[in-house]
DNA sequence: CCATCATGGTCAACCAGGCTGACCATTTCT
DNA sequence: AGAAATGGTCAGCCTGGTTGACCATGATGG
């Protein structure tokens, strides 16, 4: 029988909690302070491109209609407008704005402030080490709440 | 400049998801279906001793009142009882019960079972690789949700 | 070509799980 | 003894999710 090593899940979990909670707290710093985490994950989807609310919604494994009200928030603050698509009008394709771009860049930079502290633990190699780790965990699909 | 490395960032919040899914969803197979992450880690320190609702607030870091109804529902669905301090008649220390001592066995063995899946993406040294990353970053304060 | 079905989106009602404020009983401090 | 601090509970509220119903548009097949 293997040493019990189920608390290797709850370090990740506390290393989540920290990676988000510093993200927050750099994003906030840096002057954008009605952002949640899950604004940041519609963001990534956003910016890939030709999104709509209901990609947003299986990107973040929600219902259409949560999707939907996220979305009213980044519209509502500024970061999204829904355009329109020629070749099918139901479709109502978001665009980051000036100020959602602004936003997103802001948010990779709180990452990588975050990651950097790590760094000062770990050192550049690592850093390195940790990422090829988790990349050989090969998780997909939909961006999930820890808890 | 370095190269960007908030995507470390963004592989262990997938790796969290992902290790909270399968705990879950290991837990729910063995039968305890009405426990959410939430009562989990408030099983962590109940488990501890002598603690009241105002420690599992303080672990959970959300509010006495919040602490409060997680423990309600704890104690319906037979978990966990109050108890009494007789040095001090407004403490009401917290126990597990029988069935509250099973469930943090199966949580266990649900975390463990998490880890294995991830051994056999990463070696058994990987697996130690990555917990003594983690371990590394000396991450302490109370459990947060990541987002 | 039209009828039917599928799809993207919105509205409404509801629920769970947080929060704050107020309060009570008890203990501790001065 | 009186005042302040502490553990706990009650009540009301808000946010962010859920499902169900519905509308407009687009795709499909007789």
């Amino acid at each position: 029988m293997e040493p019990a090593r189920g608390d290797v899940a709850m370090l990740v979990l506390a290393a989540a909690g920290a990676a988000v909670a510093g993200i927050q707290d750099n994003l906030q710093r840096s002057g954008f302070r009605d952002v949640r985490p899950a604004h940041g994950f519609a963001f990534v989807r956003i910016a890939q491109g030709d999104a709509t609310a209901l990609d947003v919604a299986e990107h973040l494994a929600i219902s259409k209609q949560a999707a939907g009200k996220l979305v009213d928030q980044l519209v509502d603050r500024g970061y999204v407008v829904r355009t329109h698509d020629p070749s099918d009008r139901r479709r109502r394709p978001l665009q980051l704005t000036q100020r959602g771009r602004a936003c997103t860049g802001a948010a990779e930079a709180a990452a990588q402030q975050v990651v950097n502290s790590w760094q000062d633990r770990l050192g550049a190699d690592g850093v390195v080490a940790l990422r090829n780790l988790l990349q050989q965990l090969d998780l997909s699909g939909p961006i999930r709440p820890a808890w």
